[in-house]
DNA sequence: TGCTATGCCGATATGATCTATCGGCTTTAG
DNA sequence: CTAAAGCCGATAGATCATATCGGCATAGCA
């Protein structure tokens, strides 16, 4: 299961992208359309700045916007942020390798293979979808 | 991540089905060879056999079975024991749904279309891995 | 120049979950 | 009838999830 802070991270940036122009979005005004309190999601915020997902203006005027092309910010990207590794366990971790405490050997451990194999199908569809689509699917009625 | 719990699961169904023989295995030699506490691993054989996942014996000379054919015992059976839906979320769970906390409309979440696609993506993978085959799966030297 | 809106940031709180451990009860083979 | 084994409820400590608070830093604007 995803955390609750993954949600809003990905619903903030979804919002991001649907909000036009180039003004800075206020923390307020995202936490309101993301559902999200708002005290909570500024902590969420500042992470994925340090990350480079977003950027914010500061002071007077301030606020919050892409920190890139929303087509360039994968599902993939953000929860790896706001959750750590896709991966099962931490020794199929592309992007936070370590070995596992209770394992003996890595190399006769009879896991592995599946637990790849599931990290790869997860990363694919997580890697491949991106915010920008995500904004663009709207309700059909 | 896996907890450990369904590491420790997943090691000792392995262990149970390479161990030969009808006799029942010993909960302190599967925590033995599965490399996990006793006490815990004694909690979780215990739910795996209110899921027919596993048997066991009582009394003197007892001790734990598998409660099936290893080929029918899959990873997401076990996982699913321990550790709860495959899910990123609630609402794309196929065994436990619900509506997540946050959600407004289900219809118009911009999320969903992707955490479908992640947990089918990782069901298929886990669906198909049984346990037989991870106990086959030894060391090539 | 200084006021005020705004993000930045460290501390704290609360409850849930994870990872066990303990001790006694129940069952059953011999 | 006794010893070996699983059954089961209680508890405990550590960590994590989900926030909330209060004050500092920055920058636009009058």
């Amino acid at each position: 299961m995803l955390s609750q802070k993954a949600r809003y991270a990905l619903h903030s940036l979804i919002v991001l992208a649907r909000h036009d122009g180039d003004e800075p979005m206020l923390i307020a005004d995202i936490a309101d359309e993301a559902n999200a309190p708002r005290k909570f999601l500024e902590q969420i915020l500042l992470e994925m700045k340090k990350r480079g997902i977003v950027r914010s203006q500061r002071g007077r005027q301030g606020g919050y916007l892409l920190g890139r092309d929303p087509k360039d910010i994968t599902f993939a990207d953000v929860i790896r942020v706001t959750d750590g590794p896709l991966a099962l366990a931490p020794c199929v971790s592309v992007t936070a390798y370590h070995k596992c405490d209770d394992c003996i050997d890595e190399k006769v451990c009879a896991l592995r293979r599946v637990l790849l194999q599931a990290r790869d199908a997860t990363a694919e569809v997580l890697e491949r979808s991106t915010i920008a689509a995500a904004a663009a699917n709207r309700r059909k009625r």
